[in-house]
DNA sequence: ACCTGAACACCGTTCAAGT
DNA sequence: ACCTGAACACCGTTCAAGT
């Protein structure tokens, strides 16, 4: 009888259990010697599929983004098709822990992000908006994705405090600041401190895409 | 005689001199060891002027944010004086390398960040806009340019490689993609990396704000 | 109270050697 | 060609011991 021979060692399997690890136990625990491990090799043989810890993290990130397919442009509702291709990323990351800090640093170029991207583009170009407007905005709109699913995953991080417990923290710091020197501060400090569900996500959104709705004879 | 006696440690010179080290050779240059060695002792003896990394960085940040004074807030001018705002912070944070990268996880809670978040304020508040959109706007603002910053600061980084070189790959990269599956990111290779000064940057900022104003009479 | 040397517990990555 | 053990060069941080 043979010993169980172990699956062979593969990028995408190298990938899929680096992703397990990041669901597990968020991307700090996420290293070449634990994966390696969890693998049941050493971290020298990851390499050889791999070429670095930052080629592995832009694998996961193109895996986390992965859309579904590019839905029929109707100029008639673009603002709110733009909207669900920027909620479909942030949902998509944010299934990840705070995976989301990996993409900060990285132009998503990988072949998901790219569809992505070209996702954007279909809605924008039915929209009638300039060239160069289009262009910038799909680099604005993936840039809020991306940063609020970070922000989020930074609550959710702290895991070893009560979220309600540290938005009161705020709350009380913002207020308790000297009255002659952050009068507003201390005055909108529920404003500033409110944590309703999406509702912030949801307003920058908002905001962004009305604002590139007032583009659409500029830049042309 | 007595020797040379080396200035005492301070918090002060600590942050001095870790920001000299981040503005000669970039954030990644900066560890206690190094920082240590340019003050003349040992990583241990910063630990009893500073919590940790952390912090230090929590300082190097509030330092680099820091603006000037509130100016008064001119109901007719408000949306410019948001964006001085904001081109404020970029620029205080720019001047640092990649400095922003550290702001990033964070919450910008250092008294010079506060003087920004009240000055943001008073703008906002003069301008009439309801109090939710106030408080919303300024944290939106501020990722704005702290994330901005960061982008920026990315393509100064690789000091190595000509910027108009790592351009040009990239628009051949978006050019070279299959037509029938990314007909218009091939189509739309020049916009998407057209890199004109603040000109990016400067259209971000005048969607958001146009998309705050066209809130005014929302959540209220 | 402030400082220090030395160590601890971790990293990403490389490389010669094996199969 | 793929894999491996062992090491290299680096981190942030701690701690007992000094002054």
């Amino acid at each position: 009888m043979s010993p169980p021979k172990r699956e062979p060692l593969t990028r995408d399997r190298i990938v899929r259990t680096a992703m397990s690890i990041v669901d597990d136990e968020g991307l700090d625990a996420l290293n070449m010697r634990r994966l390696a491990d969890e693998l049941g090799t050493g971290p020298a043989s990851l390499y050889a599929h791999v070429a670095n810890k930052d080629e592995l993290l832009q694998l996961l990130v193109d895996l986390a983004v992965a859309g579904h397919e590019i839905p029929h442009p109707d100029p008639d509702r673009w603002q709110e098709q733009v909207k669900e291709v920027v909620r479909g990323i942030r949902a998509g990351l944010g299934a990840h822990r705070d995976l989301a800090r990996a993409c900060l640093g990285r132009i998503p170029s990988g072949p998901e992000a790219m569809v992505n991207v070209e996702r954007f583009l279909a809605i924008l170009v039915a929209a009638g908006l300039p060239r160069q407007v289009v262009a910038y905005s799909v680099d604005i709109l993936a840039l809020y994705a991306t940063t609020t699913a970070y922000e989020e995953s930074l609550y959710a991080a702290r895991d070893d405090e009560d979220p309600a417990a540290y938005i009161e923290e705020a709350h009380a710091y913002f207020r308790g600041l000297p009255r002659e020197q952050f009068p507003l501060t201390a005055d909108l400090a529920p404003e500033l401190t409110r944590c309703e569900g999406d509702e912030r996500f949801e307003f920058g959104l908002d905001a962004l895409v009305r604002g590139i709705a007032a583009m659409k004879h500029d830049m042309s």
